[in-house]
RNA sequence: AGCGGGGUGGAGCAGUAGUAGCUCGCCAGGCUCAUAACCUGGAGGUCGGGGGUGCAAGUCCCUCCCCCGCAACCA
């Protein structure tokens, strides 16, 4: 058990625009599954970070009158404190332009693709959406325009690099079927079967690099420095660049493959396919497991700028706390499928579930231990409720959380059943074993709140060891 | 057109054949340790429509309607 590890990572995210719920939400969801491991005793490692290399940033960087690289940094220095904010323990943040960390990684990946005889040659003309990133065809125009972007797109011819991914379809399926890559939940393992059906075509790995780039933006490819990578080996090799894949030192050693790449519904294809392939082709081992969670919405509808229904993780930071918003995030919101949220359903949770449950027990049960017992009790570490370890195992946080809530509910029903308060006056030997008991309970409350949340279950268990009542965990609102 | 998800008491959800559950809200009672909290009880649903299979169907099959998302280089 003991030298058990645990690698976990988020997809690395876009750093045209600030971070929103969403991006809170993979995050949240990975820190809890980090920090359940590392409880359990596991040696776990935990990654994330930013793919850089990309034109929409230069572009948002340009609109801007900044620098790209100095819009870079500035963006980027947000991420990690929205990630602070949410008090996210990730142990490395990979950025894909840090020419040390990520490039010879990279590089080396894109070597034994090469190698393997996987990487081609082609030209390619057509007309090219900057928006897009990429090549749209002429009955996708609306009035000579793109009608996602609303651009008229350009004439290209271009050179670039192939990567043969429809060499794999049976290959990756196979590892899909045995279950050797494991794909969370079901619903997702099938469409990407029923994807794998149809067969993969080659993808286009490379762009010839762009005259107005800054220099260190985009990896070269190896023994072309007319072309720079495409996002597929420089985003995706992130995972393993990050551990030192470059020179196979003894992170990359000990971590990978990873147990689980947590990533969102949108970007399933890219993960359950050309990422496995290019492992594939390099031979490096597959991740043992994919948990693709859904999107929130908002009121029923996807969150956008236009409905105006937008909810701001800082916004929800900053009138309720870290721990309530990964509360609301890890309870409320399903691990697999879309999960809604409104401002309103955020209040009735928190007044709920944290106010009225867990802040209101807390209160009574340290209350009645502060004015009745003499020391704070010294709760022995005892096993977690298989009901709990087993949800986790499945990556079923919500019902994880929803154990934890049972719990709660119980002890206040426990405390009226007992109610100490009235045997205390007539038994006071009685009446303490009954606090004690209460306070050992709450204990192991605290201990299942830890990868949930984090500071409150430190609060919490301190409270007990201490014996003092802490102030209110959180205020009512109204 | 296709693919995927979904339509269950006022709201949000669980429930893949055998007396319809949970949370919030609402009503009544209890308690007084607690953050006007907590506990108990109650009202409230012909489980989107129609047809079928079964002794028995939210639960299986067919069909129709409605909502949401995806549709390969877009978190």
């Amino acid at each position: 058990m003991a030298d058990k590890k645990f690698y976990i990572t988020t997809p690395i995210f876009y750093p045209n625009a600030k971070l929103h719920l969403g991006h809170a939400y993979t995050t949240t969801l990975s820190d809890i599954l980090a920090r359940y491991h590392r409880l359990m005793g596991e040696k776990t490692y935990f990654l994330t970070g930013s793919d850089e290399n990309t034109q929409k940033m230069v572009e948002a960087a340009r609109k801007e009158g900044k620098e790209p690289l100095v819009f870079l940094d500035e963006i980027v220095s947000k991420f990690s404190s929205l990630f602070k904010e949410l008090d996210i323990s990730y142990d490395q943040f990979i950025r894909t332009t840090d020419q040390k960390a990520h490039w010879p990684g990279a590089q080396k990946l894109w070597g034994k693709l090469a190698d393997s005889g996987d990487i081609y040659k082609k030209g390619y003309e057509g007309l090219y959406c900057v928006g897009h990133e990429a090549f749209i065809t002429e009955k996708d125009l609306v009035d000579g325009k793109c009608p996602d972007h609303g651009t008229v797109p350009e004439f290209l011819k271009e050179e670039n690099y192939f990567f043969k991914l429809s060499k794999y379809t049976e290959p990756i399926k196979a590892k899909i079927l045995s279950g050797e890559l494991e794909i969370c939940p079901q619903s997702r393992r099938n469409e990407i079967l029923a994807l794998l059906e149809e067969g993969l075509e080659d993808v286009s790995f490379s762009r010839p690099r762009k005259a107005d780039w800054p220099q260190g933006l985009g990896v070269p490819v190896p023994g072309d420095n007319s072309q720079v990578m495409y996002v597929w080996c420089d985003a995706l090799a992130n995972y393993i660049t990050a551990l030192g894949y470059a020179n196979e030192g003894d992170l990359y050693k000990t971590f990978w493959p990873a147990n689980v790449q947590v990533l969102g519904k949108d970007i399933l294809r890219f993960h359950a396919a050309i990422w496995p392939a290019m492992l594939i082709s390099a031979g490096v081992p597959l991740p043992k497991a994919l948990l693709v969670h859904g999107f929130i919405t908002s009121g029923g509808k996807k969150m956008s700028k236009t409905l105006g229904n937008v909810i701001d993780p800082e916004e929800l930071l900053a009138e309720y706390g870290t721990d309530a918003v990964r509360y609301f995030l890890a309870r409320h919101i399903s691990p697999f499928e879309d999960g809604d949220i409104t401002r309103e359903a955020f209040k009735d949770a928190y007044n709920a579930d944290l106010a009225n449950g867990l802040g209101n027990l807390v209160a009574r049960i340290m209350k009645l231990a502060e004015d009745n017992l003499e020391r704070g009790a010294r709760p022995e570490p005892e096993e977690f409720p298989h009901e709990y370890t087993d949800a986790l195992k499945k990556f079923e946080v919500n019902k994880a959380a929803d154990v934890i809530w049972e719990r709660i509910k119980l002890l206040d029903q426990q405390i009226t059943d007992t109610a100490p308060f009235k045997v205390i006056k007539t038994n006071p030997e009685e009446g303490k074993e009954l606090i004690l008991a209460l306070t050992q309970e709450l204990y192991g409350i605290g201990r299942m709140l830890n990868p949930f949340m984090p500071t409150t279950s430190k609060i919490i268990k301190e409270a007990i060891v201490n014996n003092k009542k802490p102030g209110n965990l959180f205020v009512r609102k109204e």
